[in-house]
DNA sequence: CCTTGATCCTGTAGCCCCTACAGGGGGCAG
DNA sequence: CTGCCCCCTGTAGGGGCTACAGGATCAAGG
């Protein structure tokens, strides 16, 4: 056997971790929920990733990224796993976690707000009176 | 009895829960993990809160609205509980919190541009040749 | 008085997305 | 052959709930 064929061979679970920068654990767990297929294994039983399963666990981390959920990522996958998807789908996809994380981002500002304003009334005394913990306390926030 | 001295001796899970807008398990779970007292009970051991539990239920439901975690609420509590709290305290852990908000903001932000730009470039056809597919299956998003 | 149906109790398992351990077996360098 | 690191498996933990199952209690109606 050549280098070379030893390097098309595959690469171990800690390789593959280290290559696409997640933690070996999380391979292991996308394995067990189905996302990654079971890869080969060496005669001792270790697992061995080939370009293919690489590509799958780059597109996945990349969409985690994207903060799709896995279940989001599974539909993704089984659409291009059937191979007659449509652009159409994959958008309508897209968009709707698009407005998901807008969502999202909305509610994080109002509550931003919402903090900024409390925080501002606090004198930041050495007094125990504390207007933050009066509005926490008391009948409604908003 | 008088109905009066009834009423101001509890009232039971299901009510407070009605009463302050929460699911009646997530208050079994607050007690659970110590940031509610353990509550009265009647004979038959069902639980009986008080006008205090109640209070402390509805700060507990504010300031998870405004995103505190629970350790950071067992903390505001904790100094609530011992008394001797300064407004500066509760300002820094108020601080705390809100830069983490704004730096979850301005991540789902970046997000949300990426998001929108990956889709922008789809024509939403019905080719299977798809720029969103390409852009997590490619090697870098950016 | 008895039955229904709502509510209460307890303990436990599930959700999501990992992460971390324990207890063992491989693989390679010195 | 002795380290040392990696790999294997199964399982538990985190945060913040939510949802059962299997039983007891309660309040109201017939």
């Amino acid at each position: 056997m050549t280098e070379f064929t030893v390097t098309r061979a595959g690469v171990k679970r800690g390789e593959l971790a280290r290559r696409s920068g997640c933690n070996p654990e999380t391979i292991r767990y996308y394995e067990t929920t189905g996302l990654l297929p079971e890869p080969a294994r060496t005669e001792a039983g270790h697992r061995l990733y080939s370009e293919a399963d690489q590509s799958r666990l780059r597109f996945i981390l990349r969409s985690r990224e994207l903060d799709f959920t896995l279940a989001e990522i599974r539909g993704l996958l089984s659409l291009v796993d059937d191979g007659d998807y449509s652009c159409a789908e994959i958008h309508a996809l897209t968009a709707n976690h698009l407005k998901s994380v807008s969502r999202k981002i909305s509610d994080l500002r109002t509550l931003e707000r919402t903090l900024k304003r409390i925080s501002s009334e606090c004198a930041k005394g050495n007094e125990p009176d504390c207007p933050i913990i009066d509005a926490l306390a008391g009948p409604a926030i908003g």
